[in-house]
DNA sequence: CGGTTGCTTCGGTCAAAACCGAAGCATTGA
DNA sequence: TCAATGCTTCGGTTTTGACCGAAGCAACCG
């Protein structure tokens, strides 16, 4: 039986731990190099770069050359909620991983997925844009409402651009600790955006992990108010 | 680097080409016993047995013993939301399968995907609810118009009951076939009940591919309007 | 220029698992 | 109760691919 595409080839990729590791890592959506994946991966140098070529040519991945560096990143939209997708599906099948150490407290808390806040913040962020009617969670799909869009632009944020562009400016991400769903999509990536600029927030070295600024803790309990 | 769901585990398992057949076929939405899968699969009965114990404790799978066959599904709409998201991104990528038979070719006119109505009819059927401005695609998420509401209770769907349950109405499914969206959530599943029951089209047997029949070819071509 | 760093290619080792046939267990039907 | 059918378990073989160290390129740095 020999019909639709060819998903044992994806699964292949993601289903060695070494490059799921990776994987994870990327799904910050910052691009990292070949020796921080392999560190990050626990693999020598040498093992590592013949995952990358794997990846890469199983199009999960981009490389950009810099230097005598090379960044790795995740290939796009498509691959991120893919991801995305099977890391829903683990949390719900319940394969827990078994530590649950300090670090994946602060995972917990606030994290940046791919390019969005998640995690409880991210959650309690998407709760209270439902609760003062800038979203509507309409049956799993959000729609922005008038409010909204006054509400967003006055924070900076450039609506007609986002509604341009190809990309869904509202999408519904499961996460994974909460089990809720938070706000993904070009509007989710362009509200972090502007939480780093104004230093609300700032991301951890080299991890996913969000945290907060005492002002940028006040500010976020009233924002949209 | 420990963090995050276990997402290797999933992808191993749908990474093993026997699995990944087994997956596929089962995306028809009806269930299979071990022996069918196994011919499916093209191997031995014993070899499609291991498998398959591997697919039930990943939670990818469900059983159902009936006198002495056992019956395996897809575990849920999570299970069939991920292998949907991995079938959409490997089309993206271009991993294309090298044949393209005839099944193919009805495969890409029209088939079950998992449960609601995919391929070129079900991508033509979901442009024509958006036309007919049944349902709204906002940024790719799908919202049902009060006119969308009237027409689909005429057509003898309880939307009442959908929308009470916690499955979402409206969902965009990528065809990978078309590359374009077509309709899937409760609201798709219900719709390609009643074609069946109207005796509009039929599946193939052992297969996902749907025929129309004449009278449901006439019916489908003027439908909501 | 050497020397250093980042990454890839090569060769060889080793462990995981996919696979089958045969035997075993359970259910059905005569 | 005995055969037939559907499926699983068991042993043993074979393939796959993950892994590392060493060597080879390429880019930058003094």
């Amino acid at each position: 039986m020999k019909n639709g595409p060819d998903i044992a080839a994806v699964g292949a990729l993601v289903g060695d731990p070494a490059r799921a590791n990776m994987l994870t890592s990327l799904m910050s959506g910052q691009a990292l190099t070949a020796t921080e994946l392999a560190r990050e991966a626990g693999i020598a140098a040498a093992t590592a770069s013949g995952h990358l070529a794997k990846l890469l040519e199983g199009g999960l991945l981009l490389v950009e050359r810099q230097g005598r560096h090379r960044y790795y990143r995740i290939a796009g939209p498509d691959a991120a909620t893919a991801i995305e997708a099977l890391m829903g599906l683990v949390e719900h099948a319940g394969h827990r991983r078994v530590r649950a150490g300090p670090k994946d407290l602060e995972m917990r808390e606030a994290r940046v997925c791919y390019d969005h806040l998640a995690g409880a913040r991210g959650v309690a962020l998407f709760a209270r844009m439902t609760s003062l009617n800038l979203v509507v969670l309409h049956d799993g799909s959000i729609t922005m409402t008038q409010k909204g869009e006054q509400q967003f632009r006055r924070f900076g944020i450039d609506i007609v651009a986002l509604k341009a562009a190809k990309r869904p400016v509202c999408r519904t991400c499961l996460d994974w600790g909460e089990r809720r769903t938070h706000l993904a999509g070009s509007l989710g990536t362009m509200l972090l955006d502007r939480f780093f600029e104004n230093t609300w927030m700032h991301r951890l070295e080299g991890s996913r992990v969000v945290k907060f600024t005492p002002s940028g803790e006040a500010a976020f309990a009233t924002l949209f108010e």
